[in-house]
DNA sequence: GTCCGACCGTA
DNA sequence: TTACGGTCGGACG
């Protein structure tokens, strides 16, 4: 080694800690291997390698060890037998990494360095201070503190995982000494995670600035009766020993016997086959990939290296081998009893076909399966459709998609229908798969002379649609669609109702909720590794945008078939997931069968009056008017109101009003909140914007806009719920959303009056009392508070009044108010700057309500820390009713978005339970409301997260409230019953307004 | 035309 | 302090 070599020392212990604790918990695909921070690990070194220039380091190493800890025993602990004494066994997830960064060194043809009785970083200090008397250069990857007494101009340390180089500056800045000090101020400040003692009381601050006046430790401990602060002067005088013991436990030794000389550390070429062997073993496709490229290898031609594995404790076992060892011939068990037909050959039941090893092989086999678009078919005669539908009867299963002229299932005409099929095959995935498309309405393009009618060769409507209604009502044969409700409702007003089907979007939903998006294009990417053809690639997009009928259709056929193909692959892949994962059970009871429920809701559509809003635009257009022009006589000119920057412009410039906080862009802030405060002080303006705001708001969001929704035939507006857009289990609503309408103020309740029921009927809601507060009750078991909903008591007021000692009788509002806003923060995953933000007090002061309140409903923070220690444990929390919701990123370096998750942890149970609750209520609804011979005259309309609508006819509303109230009141029951009752209040009126 | 941030309506 | 969707202004291409 000489001037002008760089040597790269990777502290590979250090290294594994940080990365999983940092990086998402990773898992080999297949069996559920924990990898996420040999995954780091590979890309680090990998970067290193090839592009560090890239990096803050800015240079390639010419040389590169990788160093581990060879054991706890070193001669530390011969210096002070508790060193790293409270160290506590390393979480089951990392046991299997120590041994694969290990091998992945070696993949990498790197040293791989170990000494007994010596620690990795006394280790690296010895390479380090050799290699910078050679003149070269040293870059440590690592961001121990324990390693910055190594920093010189010529040792710098390099922090891969924020990709930081930390030289001598950074390291003042960040301790506040020179690195050379940093063994004293170690020595003062001690460490518990290794158990050096240190001095009691000192701290890193309080230690630079000891150093900072008396030089070193030594000068500090000789003049330490100098100081003049009483408490610090003994705790130094009292603990000098201490603190002379920790200076050797922390400092660095540079003479550890080195097996390997620094020439040996010369970076080595790669063997490509071998590190691609080794990370085809550990499936990161990725980097293989990468790899591969880099050096001109056939990456499918090598073989995926035999890598061991050490488990550790059995504790942490993938989860895909938590289930049963039920052989599977043919089929996947299914919870409700039938096994749902697969056209894959029965393997002999002695080779123990499990649902997680036929999970594992589909999701290899259709990962690697190429699509064809020259197979597919176009179908252009009877016979031909014929012979499909049969194939389809044949196998039992079919993934189909419909094409049409809009994304509003309620105005969309049909255009095509793609049908995919799978054949058995002898390809790794068991079955090869087929697609053909059936052009129903394409018309000639626009351009065409005949522009506008039906093009040639297509079956006609009335010969085709009654061939697919048999195919979809056909209870023998399984319907897969992605997104089925859209389809199920379009080929519902052509008549058809779709009979026993799945939908990939909602299994992946069930599977994958919190991981990102269940649309197809992002799962097809996902699972089978192909980008589909793209909308807009053959209907264009903004001004050439066409409708599906004008799309030509061979393009239609390349399009519409391999949606079908992709639908039916994935279908291939998550079912048998589910069964792996034991979640069929939510798929089947919670998620499949309200699918036609709301495509019911969304047909039936509400009636709304478009006088009564017609009427309130005019009011809230005068009102707003009159605010704009006293609004620019206050500001003495005329601006955008709308527009929140030219807003604070004009408020905190040029009215030079003391401006309360600013947005994450630097912007002023004029929320809400702001304005309120502003008011309260006495000025003028800030009140009148707040009310303009609240005019207009209501104008454009609702008077304006919800005419426009209104269904040209059926006069009613007819809202999308969508099922898997939420992480929690909630519904959403949109097009219009229907689940904001206002309620809190007076005016926005006119808005409400608008919704009515049709001429001879009622409207009924049904509201959830206090529903999420009772799951809380459930789920955490608080005594007080199911006692409280037990006996039918106002439950803020008994918070407030186990709080604060304040009796229930004549408690005054303002007490009870905050109680209950403690009561919402509980189950929002409270922390003290949100309580306080939103009761407009001290953080210290919700900080105290906070601690009481744990003091009072102790089962309260054991609740909130299991869900927090569940997420970290296995990356995500449960429903009463088993639903997961995925909190990939809990385990974030990045404090916020760490605190975030868990907030979101806490609180997913809850509102994910309490939806899971009605989801129930509604899927029960229709038959007992059949039972009892109201089929199709009690008519459920709407959903509000814990309310229900319903349009009833005048003469049943005394027959149906009861019925509703008490299916709504038992939905959780038979799967749980809970701890605490639940309690739903029902009324009826003309209008959404009064019967809420 | 498309995207993003600020803001605000609901549970 | 949780979960959403819609509207607007304003910046971007």
């Amino acid at each position: 080694m000489k001037k002008g070599d760089h040597l790269f020392l990777v502290d590979g212990s250090g290294f594994i800690f940080r990365a999983f604790h940092a990086l998402p918990p990773l898992t080999r695909k297949s069996d559920g291997l924990p990898v996420g921070a040999v995954s780091g690990f590979c890309n680090m070194l990998w970067k290193l390698l090839t592009d560090a220039r890239d990096t803050s380091v800015g240079v390639t190493p010419t040389h590169l060890a990788v160093i581990f800890d060879y054991s706890a025993k070193t001669f530390r602990k011969d210096l002070y037998d508790a060193y790293k004494a409270n160290r506590s066994a390393p979480p089951d997830e990392l046991i299997p990494q120590f041994g694969l960064i290990r091998e992945a060194t070696r993949a990498f043809n790197l040293p791989c360095i170990e000494t007994e009785g010596f620690e990795a970083d006394d280790i690296i200090a010895t390479y380090a201070r050799q290699a910078e008397a050679t003149g070269a250069d040293v870059t440590i990857v690592s961001s121990d503190k324990d390693l910055m007494q190594l920093v010189t101009p010529n040792v710098h340390m390099y922090d891969s995982m924020k990709d930081k180089q930390i030289g001598i500056p950074d390291v003042i800045e960040k301790w506040g000494v020179s690195p050379e000090k940093m063994i004293d101020l170690q020595a003062m400040t001690g460490d518990s995670v290794d158990n050096v003692p240190g001095i009691p009381g000192i701290g890193p601050k309080t230690a630079a600035q000891l150093l900072a006046e008396y030089g070193d430790l030594d000068t500090l401990l000789d003049r330490a009766h100098e100081i003049k602060q009483e408490k610090r002067r003994q705790a130094i005088l009292e603990n000098a020993d201490k603190a002379r013991l920790s200076r050797e436990l922390v400092r660095l030794r540079s003479d550890v016997p080195l097996v390997l000389g620094l020439d040996d550390l010369v970076l080595e070429v790669q063997n490509g086959p071998k590190l691609i062997g080794f990370l085809k073993a550990l499936q990161f496709t990725t980097l293989t990939r990468r790899v591969a490229e880099a050096c001109n290898c056939d990456a499918s031609a090598i073989e995926a290296a035999d890598v061991k594995v050490e488990w550790g404790s059995a504790a942490h076992g993938p989860d895909l081998d938590a289930v049963e060892p039920e052989p599977v011939a043919g089929g996947i068990p299914d919870v409700e009893g039938a096994a749902v037909p697969i056209p894959v050959k029965a393997k002999p039941a002695s080779k123990g076909f499990t649902p997680a090893e036929l999970a594992r092989t589909r999701a290899e086999a259709f990962a690697a399966l190429p699509f064809d678009h020259s197979t597919y078919v176009t179908i252009r005669d009877l016979a031909t459709l014929d012979k499909w539908i049969a194939d389809a009867r044949a196998t039992g299963l079919v993934a189909f998609d419909t094409e049409t002229t809009s994304l509003d299932a309620m105005q969309a005409e049909l255009v095509g229908f793609s049908m995919a099929i799978a054949d058995n095959d002898k390809n790794p995935a068991g079955v090869k798969t087929r697609a053909a498309y059936l052009p129903i309405g394409h018309k000639n393009g626009v351009g065409d002379l005949l522009g506008g009618g039906l093009a040639d060769n297509q079956i006609p409507m009335r010969d085709a649609l009654p061939r697919l209604k048999a195919l979809l009502e056909d209870e023998s044969v399984l319907k897969v669609a992605q997104n089925l409700k859209y389809d199920y409702l379009l080929m519902k007003r052509y008549g058809v109702e779709t009979k026993s089907f799945d939908d990939t979007m909602l299994m992946s939903y069930v599977l994958d909720a919190g991981t990102g998006a269940h649309g197809m294009d992002s799962l097809s990417e996902k699972f089978l590794g192909h980008k589909p053809i793209a909308y807009k690639d053959i209907a264009g997009s903004g001004r050439a945008n066409v409708t599906f009928d004008l799309v030509d259709i061979e393009r239609a056929t390349h399009y519409a078939a391999e949606d079908a193909d992709v639908t039916l692959r994935l279908w291939m892949v998550l079912k048998p997931r589910l069964a792996a994962a034991k979640l069929t059970a939510v798929y089947e009871r919670l998620e499949r069968p309200l699918l036609p429920v709301l495509a019911r809701m969304e047909e039936r559509g509400i009636t709304v009056d478009r006088q009564i809003l017609s009427r309130l635009s005019g009011e809230l257009a005068q009102g707003a008017a009159r605010l704009e022009d006293e609004i620019y006589a206050l500001a003495g000119e005329k601006f955008t109101i709308g527009s929140p920057k030219q807003l604070g412009d004009i408020l905190f410039g040029k009215l030079g009003l003391a401006g309360g906080s600013k947005t994450k862009t630097g912007q002023w802030s004029t929320s809400a909140s702001v304005l309120e405060d502003l008011a309260a002080a006495g000025f003028e303006l800030p009140r009148k914007i707040v009310d303009w705001r609240q005019l207009t708001k209501l104008k454009s969001t609702y008077t304006d806009a919800l005419p426009g929704y209104v269904h040209p035939q059926t006069k009613r507006v007819h809202t999308s719920y969508s099922l898997a857009s939420t992480t929690t289990g909630r519904l959403s609503s949109s097009e219009p959303n229907l689940q904001n309408i206002p309620v809190r103020t007076l005016e926005g309740r006119k808005i409400r009056t608008a919704f009515i029921s049709t001429p001879g009927h009622k409207l009924i809601s049904a509201d959830y009392s206090q529903i999420e507060l009772r799951v809380l009750a459930h789920v955490a078991e608080i005594p007080q508070l199911t006692q409280a909903f037990a006996e039918g008591i106002d439950i803020h007021a008994m918070t407030a009044s186990e709080m604060f000692g304040v009796p229930v009788d004549g408690m005054p509002a303002e007490v009870r108010r905050r109680a209950k806003a403690i009561n919402f923060g509980i189950i929002y995953g409270i922390s003290a700057f949100g309580l306080a933000n939103q009761l407009s007090i001290e953080r210290s002061e919700a900080g105290d309500y906070i601690k009481k309140y744990f003091e009072r409903f102790p089962g309260i923070r054991d609740y909130m820390d299991s869900r927090k220690q569940m997420a970290r444990d296995k990356g995500y929390v449960e429903t009463i009713f088993g639903r997961r919701i995925n909190y990939p990123e809990i385990r974030s370096s990045n404090p916020s978005v760490r605190a975030f998750n868990e907030r979101a942890a806490i609180n997913a149970p809850i509102q994910g339970s309490a939806a899971d609750v009605i989801r129930r209520a509604m899927i029960k609804i229709e038959p007992a409301l059949a039972e009892a011979g109201l089929a199709d005259r009690v008519r459920m309309l709407l959903q509000v997260h814990d309310e229900l609508i319903f349009e009833v006819e005048d003469a049943d509303v005394e027959k149906a409230m009861p019925i509703i109230v008490s299916v709504m009141e038992n939905a959780a029951m038979p799967a749980l019953e809970m701890r605490v009752p639940l309690k739903v209040d029902a009324r009826a009126a003309t209008n959404w307004d009064q019967a809420h």
